[in-house]
DNA sequence: CTGTTAGCGCTTTCAG
DNA sequence: CTGAAAGCGCTAACAG
């Protein structure tokens, strides 16, 4: 039984489609008889209108696309359920897309978009503008979250990642650290670029170190153990870590060799993910808020196409808060560390 | 400037809109001659085709719904990485729909699937069969994940949650505990019924104590903090939670309170959520392989949309299984607990 | 092999 | 206020 169409409602209730239509959208123009007639012949036949013909024709579909980089991990859940949070309460619904690496499938996940959304928000630290400017479809409203924007013709809105490592590099020379090494994330992507960047820039500044130990890792857990492991011997009072998996993997690494975390050697994250008020020790943190940056992505996209006018390409910064917790705190500056593990928000600076 | 449609590559390579669209989905049937002609057209126009149009005319989205009751936590992010795990390896997008609270809503989200997508996967522990069958638009092959079954005309996939809770307490017992309590999720949600009524099943049979303690939780993190508070004063040598978060927060609010995990108190939860073996001591568990829950689903939900017979309303049942970590190790049953906190395993019994 | 002709299901002028 | 008709962009018979 294929299900009923306008057409079914229709003859049911002995209209025109169009006075059909019209009544199910609560169009004006209809004569209250009419109206209830339809609604029931609706009704009756259990009538679902097919919104796939509908966007076909009103050029509308209510449906923004998301389109990732990877689904793993905290950071990304969190980014969609900011995402998907402000786009509830707009009524609109998430496509979404993710490419699983290659360049190739990226423009595929994006020319794949066509036709079936209003919006795109395409989430994309190691995309350039020139890949995205050739391949995002032409006439279609994006928003780019979190990549490089040099040169973009679409508005953006990114992490502030240069003066978050300045934040952190400075709390933890003012938590009497010397040695300052600096755990990065993949070459190539911008986030970690601009964060070990920040991080050079700040221990020159700061400290006069000009060739500080820089390891390379890959924001996974295992890169951060590794690197744990290889610093556990090294002369070394304090890590920036370009993310918070990597830090709790180096943290696990460094305490199993020995060295006391933050006796000897104090840690520092970036993104504050769930997780991180979990580990023991409870990790210190740049804070950024990543459901609300999704949230702001959608808000902004939403504008952009309400506004129906040429994307403005302005970036927009979040700007991330260091959040102190015990794996820093040498200086007694956290206040309440009260079980085994601490659960407190920290201390926000 | 409106993107091109298949009429402009058509007048552009000079042939008929057929041809265009054979030689663009690769048809067989096309001169390799045109072939080149439309394509080369395509490409200059720079030309995406509109799949909304597409899914119209072939009946077919290549689009999966998912509809959820929710967006927070590990739990449903894992369970969207599996599915999307198995869709992106399918070739199918994934159009997220979350339905936060109301069966109004959800009635709303259930229909919005409508002509968008070729099938639905629904997580719904809270819905009962009959709304279902009232919403689900008819045609529209399902999978229900995680739900009551009970009397339902579709495909469900869920967690054998009575046995789960059976090999909880067997465990438990063999630690030596001998006055256990349950940590309840909320009421009205399948899983954490079937998990009340298996912990008291099993306190029954193994320990002869028909009157257990079971303190109402909801699954939430502040539940399992209020519950441990109530717990630690009263004569409890363990604990079975009906999730993971709620024991990581009951562990906790114990732990301050002065009773110690698991020389105490033995704990064990249930999902196996990613921060289980983070925290201290780290949480034994139920292990559910939460996003091959998600990926097993959307395999069922393909065969039956290929099948294109009438979805058979057959039931799935996953077995979770014992993975035994510091909480509960009460007898030298855990074998290598390596740091601070044990990032292994665990012992998978 | 290619072009013509109908639709897919819905909305929306444009006349009545 | 209502109906007829023309599409939205694409695919799929059916003839040539």
């Amino acid at each position: 039984m294929a299900t009923a169409t306008i057409r079914d409602v229709a003859r049911t209730a002995a209209v025109s489609v169009a006075s059909a239509s019209r009544a199910l959208n609560g169009h004006p123009s209809v004569t209250p008889a009419t109206r209830t007639r339809v609604l029931e012949a609706a009704d009756a036949l259990n009538y679902v209108p097919h919104l796939g013909a509908r966007s076909l024709s009103t050029r509308r579909s209510n449906t923004i696309g998301v389109v990732l980089p990877d689904l793993f991990g905290e950071f990304f859940s969190e980014i969609i359920r900011g995402i998907d949070y402000a786009a509830h309460r707009r009524g609109l619904q998430l496509l979404l897309s993710n490419m699983h690496g290659s360049a190739q499938e990226t423009a595929a996940a994006l020319r794949a978009m066509r036709g079936r959304v209003d919006g795109l928000l395409v989430m994309s630290p190691q995309l350039d503008a020139d890949f995205l400017a050739h391949n995002l479809p032409k006439g279609l409203p994006a928003v780019v979250l979190n990549g490089r924007i040099e040169g973009a013709r679409h508005a953006s809105i990114a992490i502030d990642n240069q003066a978050g490592a300045h934040a952190a590099v400075a709390h933890l020379v003012e938590q009497g650290c010397k040695r300052i090494a600096h755990l990065s994330g993949p070459k190539g992507n911008a986030d970690a670029d601009e964060r070990a960047r920040g991080f050079r820039d700040a221990v020159a500044t700061m400290l006069g170190d000009h060739d500080p130990i820089v390891l390379a890792g890959d924001f996974s857990e295992e890169a951060g153990i590794a690197a744990g492991t290889a610093l556990a011997g090294r002369d070394v009072d304090g890590i920036f870590s370009a993310n918070d998996i990597m830090a709790i993997g180096c943290m696990a690494a460094l305490t199993e060799a020995g060295r006391m975390i933050p006796g000897d050697i104090a840690m520092v994250g970036f993104d504050d993910v769930p997780i991180a008020r979990y580990v023991t020790p409870a990790l210190s943190t740049m804070r950024v808020h990543i459901a609300q940056l999704g949230e702001s992505a959608l808000e902004r996209l939403v504008a952009t196409i309400e506004a129906d006018e040429p994307p403005e390409a302005t970036a927009e910064f979040l700007m991330p808060e260091l959040v102190v917790r015990a794996s820093s705190a040498r200086t007694g500056t956290v206040t309440s560390t009260k079980g085994p593990h601490d659960r407190t928000q920290g201390r926000v600076v």
